[in-house]
DNA sequence: ATGGCACATTATATGTGA
């Protein structure tokens, strides 16, 4: 089963770019980020017409988040965490697919830091490994997907001198996004490159994706129940270099199917 | 330190993103 995270940057305004590579690269459940779309104004018959269930939390002109499927129903868990700093944000949604719990998240970008932007990013942060210790003790297998907001180590962005005092490799953001790794989430891009430049996001601006200038903020975590049947991770960087595309490209992983519970001797 | 690009909005400039 293949789980893809995107961030589209504009769900109506590029909605051919999605459209493209939701029919070529036919992921099996993906999260989106970054409608920018009102709840009304999102493109439910598309969606649909390609053979995906859908379920989406818009806001108007900024955020958004959803979920599709082609593995059958999605039943919503939730949406918004758990004492949400701002509940007026769409950043997370949350449901059950085809044995899995699937939440797509959202992070704030944090910047100008220091200041409020900052100061809610952290907020949020907490609020997302509060609730992301809930989802493991329950013991269910969970992904945790979305646009993290968050360059984890050096090998994540292509300069990192530079990068320093920015909200998305500042020390404390690193520190969180670790703290909820030793929750026992296993990052699956890094686990299966454990040494290689892999970027999902190269911004507008200097030529940055034909210099390979990026940065890797998209992320896929998996609790440990699926980290046994992660058998592929990969970007699908050639979207990057489209027409009218995201300046994030699609970031997935490939899962095993579960072995079938054990039967019991006679 | 700045600005480069691109999305959205009861737009024609501004806020936001990373």
């Amino acid at each position: 089963m293949k789980i893809a995270t995107c961030n589209v940057n504009g769900v109506n305004g590029r909605l051919p770019v999605l459209v493209r590579w939701l029919e070529e690269e036919q992921p099996d459940i993906a999260v989106l980020q970054e409608l920018k779309a009102p709840q009304e104004k999102f493109p439910e018959k598309t969606i649909r017409d390609l053979g995906y269930d859908v379920v989406w939390h818009g806001q108007k002109s900024w955020n958004g988040v959803a979920m599709l499927s082609r593995v059958g129903e999605i039943h919503e868990t939730r949406r918004g965490l758990p004492g949400d700093p701002d509940p007026a944000q769409s950043r997370y949604i949350e449901a059950a697919v085809n044995g899995l719990l699937i939440a797509g998240l959202y992070l704030p970008n944090g910047n100008p830091r220091p200041g409020p932007k900052f100061d809610y990013k952290l907020l949020w942060f907490e609020r997302l490994i509060e609730h992301a210790a809930d989802l493991l003790a329950s013991g269910a297998p969970v992904v945790l997907a979305g646009d993290f907001n968050v360059m984890p180590t050096e090998l994540d962005v292509y300069k990192p001198e530079r990068w320093l005092d920015d909200a998305l490799f500042a020390p404390e953001v690193r520190a969180a996004f670790f703290r909820l790794l030793e929750q026992g989430w296993t990052d699956a891009l890094r686990t299966m490159h454990p040494d290689e430049t892999i970027y999902t996001f190269w911004d507008y601006f200097r030529n940055a994706y034909g210099r390979n200038a990026g940065l890797r903020i998209d992320h896929l975590l998996l609790s440990p129940s699926l980290a046994d049947r992660l058998v592929d991770a990969q970007v699908d960087r050639q979207v990057r270099g489209w027409e009218k595309t995201s300046d994030h490209a699609p970031t997935w992983i490939e899962l095993a199917d579960a072995k079938p519970a054990r039967r019991k001797q006679k």
